[in-house]
DNA sequence: TGAATGACTTCGG
DNA sequence: CCCGAAGCCATTC
């Protein structure tokens, strides 16, 4: 498995995510050029696990919402974790997402 | 080789 | 905005 060229580009991605800031998958994959992708981010956030510096917590789909909290330990952590950086989670969704998104391509 | 899977997205209704 | 269906592509079995 030294082919982690994609996940590393991944990982980098998500930790340039500011704290309290959200942005999501196929955001993720456009900006690394692999749009259509967005698949292969979320399989590579579960190789994150392998980084623990990767804020996976910020990355949700394009709805705001917490798809990937079954992934995280326990049942709200990725909530818990989101909402310790001040961003409102309710019913497993983003609040304020559109203001909250953090799009790469835009802000890099 | 081929079928199934998934932390997604887009489109039509 | 919600819902169903289709598309996408790396990974796994």
């Amino acid at each position: 498995m030294g082919n982690d060229g994609f996940f590393k580009r991944v990982h980098e991605v998500a930790k340039l995510v500011p704290y309290g800031r959200v942005t999501s998958y196929g955001a993720i994959a456009k900006y690394l050029g692999a749009a259509g992708s967005a698949r292969m981010v979320g399989w590579a956030m579960n190789a994150s696990h392998n980084d623990r510096d990767v804020p996976a917590h910020r990355v949700v789909n394009r709805k705001g919402l917490l798809t990937g909290k079954h992934h995280f330990e326990g049942t709200n952590l990725m909530q818990q974790l989101l909402e310790s950086e001040g961003v409102e989670v309710v019913d497993n969704q983003v609040q304020n997402f559109d203001k909250l998104f953090w799009d790469p391509m835009k802000e890099l």
